[in-house]
Formats: C-alpha cells, structure tokens, sequence
DNA sequence: TTTTCCATGTAACTCGTTACATGATTTC
DNA sequence: GAAATCATGTAACGAGTTACATGGAAAA
C-alpha cells in the first residue's frame, strides 16, 4: 500500500515509464525506500487495471519499447485517498534488528562488546551512505531527512548501552 | 530469523510448551515483538526438525496435550550462532510509515496538520502502552527501553514536522 | 569483444498472516 | 447455557524477493 502510494507520488510529479522509475527509486531514494524492479512492474500492472494509470508505449528507433505511465484522475483520487491514511496513522515496525540485544546478557560481555562494535560500524555506514544521498524537491526531502534523524538517534541508543555494558561488571 | 532467534533465547531460560510462549509473546511482549500463534507453531515444528529442541508430550487429566519444547546441545549452538549475527548487524526497515510525508505538500496545509494531529495521537497511544508493559528480567528489558526510546523521538521529529509547518505560508 | 545499459517481464519461492477446525474445561 | 480459556494445528492466501529470460545498443 505504501508502495502504491509511493508510485502514484511519483508519476504524479511527471508521467515516466517503469524502468526510470526504479531507476530513480533504486538509486536516488534507495536510502530510505526498498522497492525492487519485479514489484515495481508487477504494481504498474495493476494500477493500470485498476484504472489509476494510463498507459501509453512508444518505441524510439531500435530501442525496446517504452510504457509510459500517466495518473488519472482516479489515480488521483487514489492518492489523495491513499495519503490521507497513510498520514493520519502511525505503526512502528516491530521486532526490527534487536532481537539479538535481549539476549546479550548470554554471552560473554567483552565479546558482546565487540559485536556491538561492529554493529555500530555498519549504523555509520549507513549514515555515510544517507547524507551522500542526492537533494530532492519539497517534502520529498522530509524522508532523507527523516532517515538520517532515525539514524542519528539510532547510534545514540546503541552508545549508551555500550556504555552502559562496559561499566558493569561482567 | 529473528523470530528463531527469540524462540530458542526464550526455551534456553526455561523450556515451556508452545501455548505458554505464545501467551507470554502475544501479551507481556507485544509491545515490540510480533509474533503470532500459527507461525509460532509452525517454526517450533520446523526447530524440533532441525534437532535444536526436544519435544515431549504431557497430559494431565483431561486437558488437551502439551508439547514441552527443551533446547538441546546443538539448539544452544544455533542460538549463539545467531545470536552473534544479530548483534553483529545492523539494518533499518525502510519504508517503514512515512511514505506520505515525502508528499504532505498535496495537500492542504490545514487539513495536513490535522492529520498529523492525528498520528500524534496515535503515537501517543503506543508509548502510553509501552509504559504499561511489566518488567522483564536481564537484558529483556532492553528490548522494551528501546522501543520506549524509539516512540519518544519519533514525537519528537514529529513535532519538529509540525512546528515547521505550521509556521510556513501556505 | 566483452561488459554494461536499456526495458520489460515471468516463475518459483519464502515468509508470514488470516481464517478456520477441534474439543474439553472453567468461568460468568 | 453461553462465552472465554486451554492447546494445537491446517489451508488458503498475500506480498515481496530472487533468479532467470530476452534482445538490441552503447561503451570499455
């Protein structure tokens, strides 16, 4: 649904076909949106059927063949009604990657240091990957931002309870 | 994987049947652990395959039988094997709710802000549950402290979206 | 000349959920 | 007497991923 969403946004900027936009999705947003190319057709497809798309092929020379994609206007009453939701509510995704923190405390603490360590290298990983992220217009911009705030709070988390772990006696 | 990982953590404190461990899941951990009863069923299942729990059947009097999973040797294995890539990794779930922040400037900024009232809320709602989940012992608890840190600074970056917009013009 | 890019898809698979089935037993 | 609790599961479905197929064109 989100990813629904997310298509109809962006066709809604400017009519493309698929390729170009998991092009775009891929690269540009690939910090923050995870949506691979068999699902970004598959979708397309759909949207078409359900009316929310238009759809329009061209050929330029020898090239294969581009469908382009255009909203509608039940297409955009779809986003408007698909937005709305998706602002109004709120989920964090549970069980996420910390599983593992609840049982830290059967294994061995400097060992668990380490691990932590490593952890913590990849969270800075990522925050590299985030800010290198291209600019992008308006609200747009707000998921990057987003992104790099999560992250950012993510490794002040994961310091306090390295911190913590180091202080107390094993 | 993580859900593995949290089965064989939960029997190496102390075996129980898979009615207990879902009850026990399903209720003093659902603040930030979704696991439901038939995926629970179905992984003890596919874990007593793979040798890594004993299971045995108990009845008293006329109630329905229970399967009793205990951890074995090589199911400790697993465990601390996953364990160390757990805690070694780290990955954010992207595109985890806010795919309609990236296109808030659709639509009205009023009815924007409404609606974002309304996740506020809805948040709000969460950490009050989170605050009214029980202790846990060891470093369970961390898992629960996390969440609570992760709803509180979603507010406040939510409240930073907010303020910003309410104070730019229409 | 081999790799990469363009452009679209299909097929098989994994993982998890929802809804349902069963049947006794305690609680209201 | 009806509803909730105990206790385990099955079947059907949905959403998304990976791996693969195709075939010309541009770049290295």
């Amino acid at each position: 649904m989100e990813r629904i969403l997310l298509l109809l946004g962006l066709l809604r900027q400017h009519a493309t076909h698929g390729y170009e936009l998991t092009a775009f999705v891929e690269g540009a947003m690939s910090a923050c949106v995870d949506l691979k190319k068999p699902t970004a057709y598959f979708l397309l497809d759909k949207m078409a059927a359900s009316g929310w798309v238009m759809v329009q092929e061209t050929r330029e020379g020898n090239r294969p063949p581009r469908k382009t994609y255009s909203l509608t206007t039940s297409g955009e009453a779809e986003f408007q009604r698909l937005l709305r939701i998706n602002l109004a509510a709120f989920s964090l995704p549970k069980l996420s990657n910390d599983i593992g923190i609840a049982f830290v405390d059967a294994i061995d603490k400097a060992e668990a240091l380490a691990l932590l360590q490593t952890r913590r290298e990849h969270l800075l990983t990522q925050m590299n990957q985030t800010q290198h992220a291209p600019q992008h217009a308006g609200s747009l911009q707000l998921l990057i931002e987003h992104q790099q705030y999560v992250l950012n709070s993510e490794l002040a988390w994961l310091d306090t309870v390295i911190l913590r772990m180091s202080q107390v006696a094993t």
